[in-house]
DNA sequence: ACTCTGGAACAATTC
DNA sequence: TTGAATTGTTCCAGA
């Protein structure tokens, strides 16, 4: 069909050249808005493809990420799960450790530390406690640990960023202290995420196990490492900048720009502080974290707040510590509250923040911690606290009611999770614009993610039939092609006002913010996300904490993660996740990157000569569309530049003829990629494009209804960018089917009648990736457009997903695609190990699917076993993929993000590097995970 | 008086 | 090593 469509919109196009430019843009105009509409329609129905996990692992569906995970290996974790959250939890208590403990058994934090034993209240139990206050007491007495403000600190050698950059500031001071201790666990495979439970919360036993368990201090678990996103972390109370460190630096400014900074801002960043404060503050971070009122955590600090934090935190961390483990350990209070309205209050905050660091500093393993106790204490804080002051609306929805999930159960938020899961499915329902400029702290807020037709982002859970309201959980991810994870330069920030109609709140977990909404079951468990902005912190606070191995340069392209954890009668807890197209967060990639966001074909025979139409953005009339096929090395093997129909040109749209391969006889498909150059360094990301063996039959993706449907002239677009990277030929495989089939589910219903319509896009994007997981997942996958036979779908950015129809409900979305490892190369991958190295899926399902599945999410029947797919592992495989079609398994697209690239010798690198550390991590793993 | 935005200046990096 | 090109961050100004 597609290319019947094609053909025929070829030759509109060259009827229109030759009749008149006109007539082709007319068309393409018509195009793009069919596409358009088509995408939007795709939203809803977000395929949540899964992934294509490596290795069978886990259900595809289960992973949302794109990022597949090449080889994981799956590691069950059984037990861990935990569930937490109720009462259950608490039981749990035996699963705090001491903190000096972790879980690993190793020394918890570094730095010297108060230990104070509370009684329940702690933040830390309060944590995971969460909800009630009974639970609270339930608890019983934890002791808690306060990180001292130096120790360790803030600033090891040893501990500066790894990135290189120096510059600049110690914001991450804050970091650093948390990671400082921390970190590095998480760093450690052990500590990983993975480990933990994963899914279901209940389990208790778990917790001793897995690191969250063990207090708050220690564990280190959150993901951070994996993540990066430590900096955030800090965030919120914490000044961390003011640490210290940094303002010596001139140049902390850092990387980027700096530029005006200097002038003006500088001056707030300095704050001098720091030095001392910061100390402090590293107690307090945690705490004080939450209390950042304002989203942006650290830095934010402006002078503002900084002083009102520094004052607070400063002198009497050990104080503050105290207090907050009286109070609340909550995060944020302040969260509602606006900033000002904060500072104001910091006094009172302080408190909170305090508080919160004990156990949120933690937070454990996750700092998941905090957040439960977020809403009720929330509750709590506000009406004492601000009472008066903030207006906030109040949600109709009311915070305080325990969250059972919130539990340090709770899955890290580097895990990857499917978006389906038994009878329940985590849908993006309209997708976020590929871009939104993100704001520095500096600057006021940019406003909400806005969706392609101007309105908002919409997600929806379908199966849950019960009457009790659930959380939906938003933070910012990472879009390149590796493992999803939350975004270290980049935080969600919570927008409120008389254009919010959502209400959220913010929860820090792990250095990463995150943003509560409320699932009504009166709204149909469906919620419009107009509430949720994006934060850039500056790249060289974000690189000098420790443990960060990512760099910021160019690493501006984010996806909203949105989860949801669905307490089960047997007391498992099933976490569901649905990642958004990638979101580009700088300006002038915005304004100048060209961006293709749909291609009206995925693949045709290696005779080429098919038009192609591309709809996206920042197209030029010079601009160049080049189809790459690299080899597994990241060599090219072969490269040509396409003919553009200079005529049809449109910023948004572009007519190529799509070019004869290389090897006009080919025996199986190839992969190659193509991608649209306005110059020398403005590519955009690669897009993936089949060419079909002459004698077979194309076989085509299937268009999408929807697409078909819309009439594009004929032509249906996918919207599958595959953002491959450059270097990362391969691509992927696909996820298994099976995959999406949970436990004894099929994986994901279809979804309602109701679903919406729209689509398209959600997904994946991202690069990489990754197709891959949708094919399979969904059982009509092919739909899909983009999926070519093997590899499949990515989406890229918008649309991927664009299956829209896909009644599939399995879709899962976006997110699953398959990371890659290799991609990227990024050497800071390399380098932390811990992190990226392997990323435990959490697949709830299909057992069959992960070849470890443990039960993790015991969703109904089946449990959902908790896989960890080691990314590394995959690399191996990944590396190189070729571009024939891979089976299923495989690796997950390439795509990476823009983040550096590196010489391709760092794939083998990185992938040797990753095998490495996988190896010893396994091990290491397994343990924690059965224990 | 603000918030939200779009632009752009300025400066650190990178090429 | 130098200068141009990039890119990050901060400012400004208008709606």
């Amino acid at each position: 069909m597609q290319d019947t469509f094609c053909l025929s919109v070829a030759s509109k196009f060259s009827f229109g050249a030759a009749t008149g430019k006109e007539r082709g843009l007319q068309l393409l105009t018509s195009l793009a808005a069919d596409m358009k509409s088509a995408e939007e329609d795709a939203y809803s129905y977000t395929p949540n493809v899964s992934l294509s996990l490596p290795l069978g692992m886990g259900s595809p569906c289960l992973a949302t990420q794109y990022h597949t995970l090449q080889s994981s290996p799956v590691i069950s974790v059984s037990s861990c799960h935990q569930t937490g959250y109720s009462s259950d939890n608490h039981a749990a208590s035996g699963y705090y450790l001491p903190h000096s403990l972790r879980p690993n058994g190793a020394p918890a934090l570094e730095s010297p530390r108060i230990e104070i034993t509370a009684y329940s209240q702690y933040p830390e139990d309060e944590v995971e406690e969460s909800s009630s206050e009974d639970h609270i007491v339930k608890r019983g007495v934890n002791i808690v640990t306060l990180t001292l403000p130096n120790a360790e600190g803030y600033r090891d050698p040893s501990c500066l960023s790894p990135a290189s950059s120096i510059s600049s500031r110690s914001c991450n001071s804050e970091a650093s202290s948390y990671e400082s201790g921390f970190y590095n666990y998480d760093n450690s495979p052990q500590n990983s995420p993975w480990q933990s439970p994963c899914v279901s919360p209940r389990g208790s036993s778990m917790l001793l196990s897995c690191p969250h368990a063990s207090g708050p201090a220690g564990s280190p678990h959150n993901s951070p490492s994996t993540s990066p996103q430590i900096g955030a972390v800090a965030e919120e109370g914490w000044p961390a900048q003011p640490r210290g460190s940094r303002p010596n630096s001139p140049s902390y400014s850092g990387g980027g720009g700096g530029g005006g900074g200097s002038g003006g801002s500088m001056g707030k960043r300095k704050y001098s502080f720091n030095g001392t404060s910061y100390h402090q503050t590293p107690c307090s971070p945690n705490q004080s974290a939450t209390p950042s009122p304002h989203g942006s955590p650290r830095v934010s600090i402006t002078d503002d707040n900084w002083l009102a934090n520094t004052n607070q935190y400063t002198n009497s961390a050990i104080v503050a510590a105290i207090n907050a483990l009286t109070t609340d350990g909550v995060v944020d209070m302040g969260e509602g509250i606006p900033v000002k309205t904060r500072k104001t209050m910091l006094d009172h905050s302080a408190s909170m923040s305090l508080k919160v660091e004990p156990g949120g500093e933690e937070l454990g393993p996750d700092g998941e911690l905090c957040h439960e106790d977020y809403p009720s204490r929330l509750a709590l804080k506000k009406e004492s606290y601000c009472g008066g002051f903030l207006d906030v609306p109040q949600h109709p929805y009311s915070w305080s009611k325990p969250k059972p999930y919130l539990s340090p159960s709770l899955p890290a938020l580097d895990w990857q999770l499917p978006s389906c899961s038994g009878p329940y499915n985590l849908q993006i329902e309209v997708q976020p614009k590929s871009h939104h400029r993100a704001h520095y702290e500096t600057e006021g807020s940019r406003g909400a993610v806005k969706a392609l037709s101007g309105g908002h982002p919409v997600v929806q859970l379908y199966g849950y039939m019960e009457s009790e309201p659930l959380t939906l959980q938003l933070f910012i991810g990472t879009a390149d092609d590796r493992l999803l994870r939350p975004h270290a330069f980049y935080q969600v920030h919570r927008i409120t006002g008389k254009t919010v109609s959502t209400a959220s709140h913010e929860v820090m977990q792990s250095n990463t913010k995150i943003l509560e909404i409320p699932l009504l079951p009166e709204n149909n468990m469906r919620a419009i996300i107009d509430c949720a902005g994006i934060l850039k912190l500056r790249n060289s606070d974000i690189e000098l904490r420790k443990g960060e191995t990512d760099i910021g340069r160019k690493n501006t392209r984010v996806r909203l993660v949105f989860r949801v954890h669905i307490n089960q009668p047997n007391g498992r807890t099933v976490s569901l996740q649905a990642t958004s197209n990638p979101i580009e967060c700088s300006q002038r990639s915005a304004q100048e990157l060209p961006l293709v966001e749909k291609q009206s074909m995925d693949s045709c025979p290696a005779t080429g000569g098919k038009m192609i139409l591309l709809n996206g953005l920042n197209f030029l009339p010079e601009s160049k569309v080049v189809f790459v096929e690299k080899a597994q090395d990241g060599h090219h093997l072969w490269e040509t530049e396409a003919k553009v129909d200079k005529d049809s040109i449109k910023s948004n749209a572009l007519v190529v003829e799509i070019p004869p391969y290389r090897n006009q006889r080919i025996s199986s498909s190839v992969q190659v990629n193509f991608y649209v150059c306005n110059g020398k360094r403005k590519r955009s990301q690669s897009q993936r494009f089949t060419y079909l063996p002459p004698n077979v039959p194309i076989i085509k993706t299937e268009p999408h209804d929807e697409y078909d449907s819309l009439g594009t002239v004929g032509l249906s677009m996918h919207s599958t960018p595959y953002y491959s990277q450059p270097r990362l030929t391969p691509i992927m495989p696909v996820a298994d089917p099976e995959a999406c089939l949970v436990g004894g589910y099929p994986s994901c219903p279809p979804r309602h009648a109701a679903m919406p319509s729209s689509p398209p896009s959600s997904s994946p994007t991202l690069h990489d990736l990754s197709p891959v997981a949708f094919s399979k997942c969904l059982p009509n996958s092919p739909t899909h457009a983009a999926a070519p036979p093997g590899p499949m779908v990515a989406p890229p950015f918008q649309d991927n997903p664009g299956h829209p129809n896909l009644a599939h409900p399995s879709s899962p979305d976006n997110n699953s695609s398959l990371g890659l490892l290799h991609s990227q190369g990024s050497p800071n991958h390399l380098n932390s190990p811990g992190r990226h190295n392997y990323h435990p899926i959490y697949t709830n399902s299909s057992p069959s699917s992960s070849p470890a599945s443990h039960p993790s999410t015991p969703v109904g029947p089946a449990e959902s076993p908790f896989v960890q797919a080691y990314s590394p592992v995959g690399s191996a495989q990944a590396g190189g993929r070729s571009p024939s079609l891979l089976p299923e398994d495989a690796s997950p697209p390439s795509m990476a993000i823009t983040v550096k690239q590196e010489p391709q010798e760092l794939d083998q690198m990185y992938l040797d590097d990753v095998n490495e550390i996988i190896r010893n991590d396994l091990s290491s793993i397994s343990v924690h995970t059965h224990a």
